[in-house]
DNA sequence: TAAGGAAAGAGTGAAAACAACCTTTTCCTC
DNA sequence: GAGGAAAAGGTTGTTTTCACTCTTTCCTTA
């Protein structure tokens, strides 16, 4: 049988080596034709080498993952794509999700997992991993909670979680002290939480602030 | 001669099994004697297992490479501890220049400087990559503060980040209640926040809590 | 158009969080 | 064995948080 032949591109030479060494001894029915290092690389060599499978970072230099996946796809439609990335907002799970990239999955989960991804999209299967799935599911219940605040409770619980008093609160949007801590408590009964520390928590999660 | 034995720690299992194949491959005077994928993990396995080196990634669960680092050496001043992480704020890189810490690179950087930076802490010289110290070269100036935060001071700050009150803190920590206070106002000075939601968010920033 | 309900704004009081001091003990380093 | 850092605890007093209640406005919808 003709071996599987794999591009990888991810920004990091110790993770692109790393794999190259543990997929000749995991997984001795493919080879690595070639590595990038940024997504303009990884779209001019998949067009060059024309790798069964594209096993590619999402967050790379140049051009991201779900881009230059999307561009290989554009010249050839058999090539497999499988995005692998370290972490992903739930904006970016849910466009690699609707994407036409082939597999999804973290690099925090298990090495096994990543065999099984590369063996489903070999055979032209369509694979998102279950700890994606999950994060997404969690993520969205978040995004479904927080659309059911006002735009006002919005508004209160960004520059609570920005680490601004009550006081400030009030004064950057021209109410009483009293008012916000009015909208505060209600931002604790909507969200299940105790305190500011568990709206900052839920602000972060749900995208509403920067970390 | 013995062969050098070399812990691993990082978050994903794809780069501490890739890097184990590479090493195998690479570096045939080593051998990996285990892998860790927390900051506690590392710090445990350190202890139990007694490995030459430990090549630890910065950015990690539970406890972030420095931090782990910094526990392991004060357990055993013999180890040989070499950071390497995806990227690095200017203080990040600040305080891990000014740490105990044997060696540090960038996981962007080739995997040669990575042999190298082993070969030179295993004969127990100081290594700090070139991509690094350029990159400190125009921050370091302004000095920041070197404010290592202490073993007690990480369980508080952990407890009070996921949510839990000073009572709640207290009572799981076996002190009192004044005890905490006396912890939380060191780490608003330590941290320069001023409050439990900046405590919050920096507590997520280094990934000592999940979110 | 009248009733109902959600949203915004605001007051009171108890319970915390927080600041700014201080003391004691232990452990580590020099 | 002196000195220093970390941990634990205490005192006092101020500020903030938070639950509870209340009014007004605005937007449905029957």
């Amino acid at each position: 049988m003709k071996p599987t032949r794999i591009l990888i591109a991810d920004a990091c030479p110790i993770v692109r080596e790393g794999l190259r060494s543990w997929l000749r001894e995991r997984a001795p029915g493919s080879e690595v034709c070639a590595v990038a290092a940024t997504g303009l690389e990884a779209v001019a060599k998949a067009a060059e080498l024309r790798p069964d499978i594209v096993l590619i970072d999402d967050r790379m230099p140049l051009l991201d993952g779900l881009a230059a996946a999307t561009q290989i796809k554009r010249s050839r439609r058999g090539v497999e794509i499988l995005i692998f990335s370290a972490a992903l907002t739930p904006q970016r799970k849910g466009r690699i999700f609707r994407s036409s990239v082939s597999g999804a999955l973290l690099k925090s989960e298990a090495t096994e997992e990543l065999l099984l991804a590369l063996e489903a999209v070999r055979r032209h299967h369509r694979f998102r991993s279950h700890a994606l799935t999950t994060a997404c599911a969690k993520t969205s219940r978040t995004a479904e909670r927080t659309d059911r605040l006002t735009n006002r409770e919005i508004e209160v619980l960004r520059l609570i979680a920005a680490e601004h008093t009550t006081k400030e609160v009030a004064s950057k949007l021209g109410v009483s002290a009293k008012t916000i801590e009015g909208h505060r408590t209600h931002l604790f009964q909507k969200l299940k939480v105790r305190s500011a520390v568990g709206l900052t928590r839920h602000a972060i999660r749900s995208g509403l602030v920067e970390l």
